[in-house]
DNA sequence: GTCTATAGACGGATAGAC
DNA sequence: GTCTATCCGTCTATAGAC
């Protein structure tokens, strides 16, 4: 009984405070971090600006927030997705993680839009605490070209190669439109640049 | 004489305004659009904020120079060079393009930067007016990349394969650290994925 | 949990002196 | 051309009632 009482109470604070974080991340994909006010964040979740307060300590500590999830939706749902694709070849698994991380974009997440859109602009502060998910995800592709490239290859190549992919991927930000382009035909583009075999060092 | 006097008149002037376009693009590329207060840019000029109205009508008109001239700088720095290496093969001119645009913004251009970042949160009425000379600068692009493809290339094979380029250049702002990074070794990564023989319709 | 009310700072823009 | 002075709006954040 007592238990179930203390259970429910931060019940409506949880709701309220999921609901502010999604119109949040939408305003952030639209508008950027400075350009969306508290005021008008309130107004579309239906309180007044005060109350968010009692969410959050700042408008830097619900960026946060919103940030940190873009990057954890789009790597569960990678991690996920190969986990579940089980034993296949490295270049497949590679291909794979393409189409979910621009799925996820384009279709699951204004908080990853969010992330990849504010970062530059946001606050040392939030840049600072956002730096460990970034990183996290940053190696989660490491191992996947790593695999792909073959286990001699050089460190620098990786790392140039997992910028080249994520830069196609999030760039789809500023020219997608899905009533036009698909991601299956995208993701096919970019695995045509990606040999069976990659040789070579360069 | 009566023209001497007129055509110097507006020196003055053109020279402030350079300034004034000079560090409004390092502050749109450090700070973002609506982060960038006129008080400040005034300050790093050396003036007061009243004056700037002396040579910009507002804050978007400004920003809207800014952006522009970003386009219009790498655009130039890419078919210029084309045009000096005259009869090379349409790979060889694509990877040349690929590294001008890289190069100049890495080097050169808070113009292009800022451009690129503030371009998703800037007025909409300072994108409709950029519009066009993105359109130009993407037309560039379409263009040697059909020949690269081959005459017969499907359109959105061209368009896609534009994106992956685009983006994978543009990102470079995220990432790029001149202490650690060469123009060169990237491009080398990105002409890696780029067959001499562009074949299949993937 | 949400409200009202407001503090306190800063924003873009304008008018008129010099 | 640049200045001073200022209007007026908006912003984040806080305090205290309910």
């Amino acid at each position: 009984m007592i238990e179930a009482i203390s259970t429910r109470r931060p019940r409506k604070a949880q709701v309220a405070r999921r609901e502010i974080l999604t119109v949040a991340a939408r305003m952030m994909r639209e508008r950027g971090y400075a350009e969306m006010s508290l005021r008008d964040l309130a107004a579309e979740v239906g309180m007044k600006a005060g109350s968010l307060y009692y969410h959050f300590a700042s408008k830097e500590e619900l960026a946060c927030e919103v940030m940190r999830a873009g990057v954890e939706i789009v790597s569960e749902a990678v991690t996920q997705e190969l986990n579940e694709a089980g034993d296949i070849p490295p270049r497949d698994r590679l291909v794979t993680a393409l189409r979910i991380h621009l799925e996820t974009l384009q279709s699951a997440s204004d908080f990853a839009s969010a992330h990849i859109r504010c970062y530059p602009f946001v606050p040392p502060a939030v840049q600072a605490e956002l730096k460990e998910v970034r990183r996290a995800y940053d190696r989660v592709w490491s191992i996947i070209i790593r695999a792909y490239l073959g286990p001699g290859a050089d460190a620098n190549r990786v790392r140039y190669l997992r910028h080249v992919l994520i830069g196609a991927l999030n760039w789809s930000l500023e020219w997608f439109d899905p009533e036009r382009d698909d991601v299956a035909g995208y993701v096919e583009t970019l695995a045509g640049l990606l040999p069976a075999e990659p040789g070579g060092s360069a």
